[in-house]
DNA sequence: GCCAACGTTGGC
DNA sequence: GCCAACGTTGGC
C-alpha cells in the first residue's frame, strides 16, 4: 500500500513536538472516538503525520512518521482501542498555522477544519503536498 | 429506536 | 469564559 498521510493533534500543555523530540519516540494513545481511532488502525509504519498543536498554537509545527503500527492502547485496561508509535522526522521551518489553513481555498475540505474535534484526522497527498510548501517552500 | 440532556473538545 | 460541534447516555 502507498504511504498516506495523517494529521496528529497534542495539546502541548498535554505533550509538545518538544517532548517527542526529547523522547525519541512517543506512543499515541488515549484515543477514545471511534472515527479518530479507525485513522490510528488504518496508519502503516513508514506513514507521514503532521504534529498539530492545539490549544496553544494551534499550528502544525513538525512532521513524524509512524515507527510502529496496530498496537493496542496501552491505557485501555479493556485494549480494545489501538495506538501507534511515532518518531519526529523533521521540525517545520515555518509552523503552518491554524489560520493559515482556513484562510486558503485549496484547504477548505481539510479533515482537520471540518471535523475540528478529531484528534486523528485524515491528510490527502494533495494538501501533505501543499501544506509542505506553505512550511519549506 | 428515537431524542433530549449532558459532557468533552477546541476555537475564539 | 463562552459557545459550537459532536459523541454518549439514559428515559421512554
Amino acid at each position: 500500500m502507498s504511504k498516506r498521510y495523517w494529521l496528529m493533534k497534542s495539546e502541548p500543555d498535554a505533550y509538545s513536538w518538544d517532548d517527542l523530540v526529547e523522547e525519541g519516540e512517543g506512543t499515541w494513545d488515549g484515543v477514545r472516538n471511534h472515527r479518530a481511532a479507525n485513522n490510528l488502525r488504518a496508519m502503516q509504519v513508514g506513514d507521514e503525520a503532521f504534529f498539530y498543536h492545539s490549544n496553544i498554537g494551534k499550528e502544525i509545527v513538525g512532521i513524524a512518521t509512524i515507527s510502529e503500527a496496530g498496537l493496542t492502547d496501552p491505557s485501555d485496561p479493556e485494549g480494545k482501542w489501538a495506538a501507534v508509535k511515532v518518531k519526529p522526522v523533521r521540525k517545520l521551518a515555518n509552523p503552518v498555522t491554524l489560520k493559515q489553513i482556513k484562510a486558503d481555498p485549496k484547504l477548505a475540505d481539510i479533515e482537520l477544519v471540518k471535523l475540528s474535534r478529531l484528534s486523528v484526522a485524515v491528510i490527502t497527498p494533495e494538501e501533505w503536498k501543499y501544506i509542505i510548501s506553505m512550511a519549506e517552500g
